[in-house]
DNA sequence: TTGTAGGCGTTATCAT
DNA sequence: ATGATAACGCCTACAA
């Protein structure tokens, strides 16, 4: 009928004389099989350069030693960083990664999780699209036994998943108060889009660190942007600052809009940081080899990485008799001063 | 025996009240199949929640949608870039993306090269690790029809197979002309290891713009890293700095390493560019963002990720009997300076 | 310890 | 236009 493509372990069987389980059970170290037969079956392997097809395996097995990541966009630092150490995990624990860029597009990541459950992979790290606001997608990969673990963009919609995030309304409200320590009292803030949970999660901690520290909340100083692209930021930035009544600070909701708003500001005469402070989220490679170095809150990239890739596994592990706890881990982040925001010391 | 585990054809050929024969048709739009069974065939698989398994698909046809890449590390400019496109594009031609990080090991470029035959993936587009200097595993995925294409780091040793590259003499060539226009005379040059092709490439352009232009070419001006890393760049920097006779410009063969020059220089106190011209091959994208920004070569990834995905399924798409022709494909890079190679001009 | 045979979910060949 | 059935290559329950 078909043609058999290369060497299978009918080949091998034959070679070595014995019987095709036998192979398969010496290839795969059983403990029935004897020391002997084992050398010998691998010996008639390597012979013929027999490599074991996975997807048979994975078809007779019903599991597969591969995860998908669903990412927005592999060309920033936070998720590079993130995909690297996940791909480097994975390896470590013997899984492969299919990686899946979203874009931010909704229709893609549910496009991907079709093709990702028809692969039957074991499991899913994923990164909520930006525009993502409903999730049968993902309660689809469930019902077929794949797990999920979220990671950063996460929603409390979706029920039993590990959830692996910092606190953005925590870690917003530090910021902000650092902000304030160093004298400025007239703050904007750039948003990203509020319907994902950690921008609005963000904006809360902003606001509540102005309350607390008594300062005016402006609704002017506020704005949002899709996608905080630099050229976003730019906008955004030029926006603000042509106000007439001009904030002294302002917070990006990420490290890119914090970027391109100092170089706007400083195109237009307005020194950083003494006539303006500011601060972003997310630290990037570059924050520290910028003129004026940029204060920037780091997220652990590694550990969350990590984290998930372990948090994944054990799940896939897990006895399916037993009931599996999830949990949701929230990480420390990092306020890393520089002098962006520096207005109090001379440099 | 085994319990089977989900919505299968037989399920849907039973629904539907056909054969698996005609459902599977059916599903695949065979043209064979009517309408009116097509419609009931589909409901039925629709209604029964049914998704293909990729798995058996692949065992049966002996041929899968996933794009092995092979890249030494995710975050890293440029190569992030490139994976991003590759990605991008690979999705818009019905392929899936297996990354594979070798973190610059010949070993682990091995394993993974031995886990992805026995993926029994379409094919693999690598960048080659910096450590690697033997190629038989490339050869072992050609032999089993695995077909390859390489982009930026590759070598002349591995015959029969689509290359994407830039011109590194002749950029390098270039790149050190535009600093000998801007008055500097006393160069220096920081290299990758010259076993990687590209590096050497570099180095000899690097140097036969130095003789072209009567420049004295210093051996002590001429320093080697392994991984030219940030870290690495400033020790370099450092070495070099503090010779008696010190050069007056610096080329980089990466961007980093121009970055750490920038900020080493500046720390001990000399002025970029009016003391110290600094260039750096790759761009980065913060190298826009630098004070001073950086003069850097910008290496068309985008272009990169594109052709090598379409030449990669060109190939997987070819007639097997008709021999194919491999393309070695070079393409322009573009010089973009800026303020640190900026001596003639004031500021 | 080793062998036999059935099953995983498709596709493809050969009939009808 | 549709159906029956043998592959694809591996794993594994059961038998010996």
């Amino acid at each position: 009928m078909k043609k058999k493509t290369r060497v299978n372990i009918y080949d091998v069987a034959e070679e070595a004389g014995f019987s095709i389980s036998t192979v398969s059970r010496a290839l795969n170290d059983d403990a029935r099989i004897s020391a002997k037969t084992k050398v010998k079956v691998k010996a008639a392997a390597r012979r013929l350069g027999f490599q074991k097809n996975a997807i048979a395996t994975s078809l007779s097995t019903n599991q597969s030693k591969v995860i998908g990541v669903l990412v927005s966009e592999l060309n920033r630092g936070f998720l590079s960083s993130l995909v690297h150490t996940l791909e480097d995990t994975a390896f470590a624990m013997g899984y492969s990664v299919i990686i899946c860029q979203t874009n931010n597009s909704h229709e893609r990541e549910k496009t991907y999780m079709d093709t990702l459950i028809a692969s039957r992979i074991a499991g899913i790290i994923a990164t909520l699209s930006l525009e993502t606001d409903s999730y049968e997608h993902f309660e689809k990969a469930k019902e077929q036994g794949i797990k999920v673990v979220l990671v950063d963009r996460v929603s409390p919609k979706i029920k039993s998943t590990t959830k692996i995030v910092i606190d953005d309304y925590q870690t917003a409200f530090e910021g902000t108060q650092h902000i304030i320590g160093q004298g400025y009292d007239k703050i904007a803030y750039v948003s990203g889009p509020t319907k994902q949970l950690l921008y609005a999660d963000r904006l809360r901690g902003f606001e509540q660190a102005l309350k607390v520290a008594g300062l005016p909340l402006n609704p002017e100083w506020i704005e949002y942007s899709d996608d905080l692209s630099y050229e976003e930021g730019t906008r955004i930035a030029k926006k603000i600052l042509s106000r007439k009544d001009k904030p002294n600070a302002i917070f990006t909701a990420n490290n890119l809009a914090a970027i391109s708003t100092i170089a706007y500001a400083r195109q237009i005469g307005i020194r950083v940081p003494e006539d303006l402070g500011v601060i972003g989220f997310s630290e990037e490679p570059f924050s520290a080899f910028m003129q004026p170095s940029v204060t920037s809150i780091r997220q652990p990239s590694t550990e969350m990485g990590k984290l998930a890739v372990q948090k994944l596994v054990e799940e896939i592990n897990a006895d399916p008799g037993e009931s599996y706890i999830h949990q949701k881990i929230i990480l420390d982040t990092e306020l890393i001063p520089r002098e962006s925001t520096n207005r109090l010391c001379k440099r």
